[in-house]
RNA sequence: GCGGGCGUGGCGGAAUGGUAGACGCAUGGCACUUAAAAUGCCCUGGGCAAAUGCCCGUGCCGGUUCGAGUCCGGCCGCCCGCACCA
């Protein structure tokens, strides 16, 4: 018996598919559509088993929704502009573009031979001028739109470089390249208002069923609305062309334990006090030495800095609080400014008893009048509370009740008033590179920022640029910058800035259903195929990929470039878990880790002998250096192996480490189904009429199967379980394997088990169709899906395992419609029973559930 | 630090609140072979036991329930995100 060579007949399947166009996506209005899409790859130079995981899940469920009828759309693209290629131009003096197409021609050979259902006339890069400018015409729209506009925002400035960092080039509070201390900068920047549309982007989380729980709260908590109140302290004496300080309070109901005021190193009035005091402005440019992500400003130790102003408070003017300038105080949120209440915040408490602030409670646990808070005082939800201190005598609530009532309580007496604030912040789509979408605006003396004419689209990017110094390119070109202005005609400057790579990735989905469209979509084609109707991809994207994409749905909306119904784009999300591999790391002089490949590491050593360190289970990326080469797994075994290890050995939402062992125990049993289908087709041929004779008797366990088997394979591919889909393939091999049915039931039997395979393995489905079917029902990636028999999945009887006090102790087999009565008597005559009850005595309870277990309580 | 998630045999994992460990890997045994590979068959959570069986067991502690891997509360560990990485 021939064994089944992948590297033979993976090919010509993929050319049959081909030559029949089965993957060309077409407008039938006629038949349903199903647009299935996984995040598209950044080309950074390899596929990697991430890849191969996310492209078949999603291949999977292109191929079966073919099969069940549907018109698919299942397009692939690249991700293509990014820092990795200008650190590869400065590293090794090519060109960013030539190095991202190069490595998009050596991706897209690496990707073909899986065998992937896509339709590859649809293809394009980001950094193809065709789509960036289409990206400077949606701009220009959102522009005019009011969707656009420029303001001052912080950055990472490298001072020995010259140049701005992003947050993944500050290491340790350092440049990546200088190790010089990083400043922050103000710079004017674009923004996209994404905060206009913050509580409509909240609601919209409630109409996204089919996406995962924990994402649809990890937007909800990334929105961050939250009800309070907005109010006024009044300085004692006027300070800096100050009178009062404005802030901003989620627990209005704590009011009366507030204890200090707190402001921003970056508040108007810190900046203006900086001016006449040395002293405090070292702290604030101490502050601002931390760096810019949240994360780190959260863990930096907690610090404030005494103004020596002081406010009087809002309900009790004899009541003197003083104002700190706090390292833990954003200006971007609220108003930059807080009231500090110790005894019910634990942040606050920890700032007081650093500073030796009073710490007045408002309520404390009953009984607990005269206790000394150790900690801050949360109540907890159920207990109630004795007030020592509510409004003007008057006990307010905690909990969500108590802020309404104290928001009420507040606005009757004229303190400030009630409001709903978001944590989100607008979106700064600046970044001073040169590889990414040129911002298509120009700088005119006279006219100011200018729009560029729609007829001058594309905005392209120079190809004359060098990469011998830090920096973007693009402000040192001789000549690039220089343009007409746009409205009078004179002597202008091009904005230099590019758009940050979020901005591509945000509406590719919406270019797929046009992508040679003369505009950035096609009506027809956008209403035809919006929205996605099954999108793939990491859980690291829960949050800002998404956010924006459902932001750039709605914003294409409002400049008339999608229809409303594509207002949420993605109408049910799958988030993958990652391909984990082991990682290899020796450490610098500076004990900052430095990657190993895995072929340069041989028992854990290097090969001039350094023991390296070995972390398990980590992220498979290229600056890591652990990933592994799908390249070779296909080469050695076949897509079909590859593409049955990724989606057999864990659930598809959970990470999956790597192992070399599955990949062979893939392949052999793909070869194990071969040899079955071989041997039933030769005993086929060899048949005698009475072989061919049918016996119900005989065939009704396996047909029994079949359609347990199409069931059960069914529902794990629409439920995303693919590794159970493929254990229950697993078990109809064995079952066709060592059944006893008649030759053309188990023939039967081979074909679905090759249809029910074939989203899996299309190559090796194919080879067994066209065997068993000797070419006569053409293409397995044509033929419709196969539907179970309802009758044939009904069991005569069932096993009911038999608990007694909720241990199992034996089991009963009844018929599948015995009475409640018919199972209860049964039950009392076990065995096992019979030993647990004392003799004539009854269960003190007995559940029966039927058709699942017994349980009885002595 | 904040937000979110995950935790089950030697390993990957299965299990609408209802027989924990399906299916696969690995280990061991057997068959075939001069031999090996390949292939096929069998066993395999731990403990006790000749055996029908019995006890323990889903990160830890507690709770709800006739019944908890699953639900609730509190921990521990790991992973993801934190706005200029893609």
């Amino acid at each position: 018996m021939s064994r089944l060579s992948p590297a033979e007949i993976e090919p010509k399947w993929q050319a049959a598919w081909d030559d029949a166009g089965v993957f060309t996506a077409t407008r039938d209005p006629a038949r349903e559509k199903y647009y299935v899409l996984e995040m598209f790859p950044y080309p950074s130079g390899r596929i990697h088993m991430g890849h191969v995981r996310n492209y078949t899940m999603g291949d999977v469920v292109a191929r079966y929704k073919s099969s069940c009828g549907f018109s698919v759309l299942h397009p692939m693209g690249w991700d293509a502009f990014g820092m990795p290629a200008e650190n590869a131009a400065m590293a090794s003096g090519g060109h960013p573009k030539d190095w991202t197409y190069a490595n998009i021609a050596t991706m897209r050979d690496q990707m073909k031979p899986l065998g992937l259902s896509i339709d590859w006339s649809r293809e394009f890069a980001t950094c193809d001028p065709e789509y960036y400018g289409q990206q400077q015409a949606l701009f220009l729209d959102m522009l005019e739109a009011g969707l656009i506009y420029r303001k001052n925002a912080v950055v990472n400035w490298d001072p020995v470089d010259m140049t701005v960092l992003a947050n993944e080039q500050v290491i340790d509070g350092k440049g990546w390249r200088s190790d010089a201390p990083v400043e922050r900068r103000e710079l004017t920047q674009w923004f996209f208002k994404i905060s206009d549309m913050a509580g409509d982007l909240l609601d919209g989380l409630d109409t996204l069923e089919d996406w995962p729980e924990k994402v649809r709260l990890m937007q909800a908590n990334w929105i961050g609305q939250s009800r309070g109140l907005q109010f006024a302290f009044s300085l004692d004496a006027e300070s800096v062309g100050h009178d009062r300080i404005e802030v901003y309070t989620t627990r209005p109901d704590t009011l009366m334990g507030a204890s200090f005021v707190g402001i921003s190193p970056d508040h108007p009035l810190a900046r203006a006090l900086e001016a006449d005091n040395p002293e405090l402005a070292a702290f604030c440019t101490e502050c601002r030495r931390t760096g810019t992500t949240e994360e780190a400003l959260e863990k930096a130790e907690k610090r404030g800095f005494d103004t020596g102003l002081t406010v009087r408070h809002p309900f009790d003017t004899a009541w003197e609080l003083p104002v700190y300038i706090a390292n833990f105080i954003l200006m971007d949120y609220g108003t930059g400014a807080i009231f500090g209440c110790p005894a019910h915040d634990q942040r606050d408490f920890d700032f007081a008893t650093k500073y030796g602030l009073p710490i007045p409670p408002v309520f404390v646990e009953k009984d607990a009048e005269d206790a000394q808070l150790t900690e801050a005082f949360v109540p907890p939800k159920t207990e109630p509370v004795h007030y020592v201190r509510g409004f003007a005598g008057t006990p307010v609530q905690t909990g969500a009740d108590g802020v309404d009532a104290a928001i009420a309580f507040c606005e009757e007496n004229g303190v400030g008033h009630g409001v709903t604030k978001y944590r989100l912040r607008d979106w700064g789509l600046s970044r001073q590179r040169y590889w990414g979408c040129p911002i298509p605006v120009v700088h005119c003396d006279t006219c100011g920022v200018v729009p560029e004419k729609k007829e001058n689209l594309p905005v392209r990017l120079p190809d004359d640029v060098s990469f011998d110094q830090p920096g973007n390119p693009l402000d040192r070109h001789p000549t690039w910058r220089d343009v007409p202005c746009p409205a009078c005609g004179a002597e202008a400057r091009r904005e230099t800035d590019t758009m940050d790579t979020f901005v591509d990735s945000s509406w590719y989905y919406a270019r797929f259903t046009a992508p040679r469209a003369e505009t950035p979509t096609d009506a027809e084609d956008a209403a035809y195929w919006m929205n996605v109707d099954q999108y793939i991809g990491g859980i690291e994207h829960a949050i800002l990929h998404l956010l924006y994409s459902r932001f750039f749905a709605r914003a294409m909306q409002v400049t008339g470039h999608l229809p409303e119904t594509a207002r949420e784009p993605f109408n049910a999300l799958f988030t993958q878990g990652m391909v984990t591999h082991e990682i290899y790391l020796t450490r610098d002089e500076k004990g900052r880790p430095v990657y190993h490949l895995p072929e340069d590491v041989t028992d854990g050593r290097l090969a001039d002998g350094t023991e390296v360190e070995i972390i398990p289970s980590a992220k498979m990326s290229k600056s890591k250096k652990n990933v592994v080469d799908p390249v070779s797994i296909v080469e050695a075994y076949g897509a079909d192996t590859a593409r049955w290890f990724v989606m057999s050995d864990s659930p598809p939402e959970r990470d999956v480490e790597w192992t070399a062992s599955g990949a062979e125990a893939s392949y052999k049993h793909l070869q194990r189904v071969w040899r079955l289908a071989s041997t039933i087709d030769a005993d086929m041929r060899a048949a005698t009429p009475e072989d061919l004779t049918p016996a119900p008797a005989r065939d009704m366990p396996l047909l029994r199967t079949i359609h347990r088997a199409i069931a059960e394979v069914t529902e794990g591919i629409e439920g995303f379980a693919f590794n159970s889909s493929i254990a229950r393939l697993y078990a109809f091999a064995n079952a066709i394997a060592k059944s006893d049915a008649t030759l053309p039931i188990r023939a039967q039997a081979m074909r679905v088990l090759a249809q029910l395979m074939s989203p899996m393995t299309p190559h090796l489905s194919e080879e067994i169709w066209h065997l068993l079917t000797d070419g006569a029902e053409g293409l397995v990636a044509q033929a419709a899906w196969p539907v179970a028999d309802a009758a044939m999945l009904v069991e005569d009887s069932v096993t009911l395992p038999i608990q007694i006090n909720g241990k199992r102790r034996g089991e009963i087999t009844v018929p599948a419609d015995a009475s409640r009565e018919a199972v209860e008597k049964l039950v009392l005559e076990t065995d096992a029973v019979r030993r647990a009850l004392p003799e004539g005595t009854a269960p003190k309870k007995l559940i029966i559930v039927p058709g699942r277990i017994v349980n009885v309580v002595v």
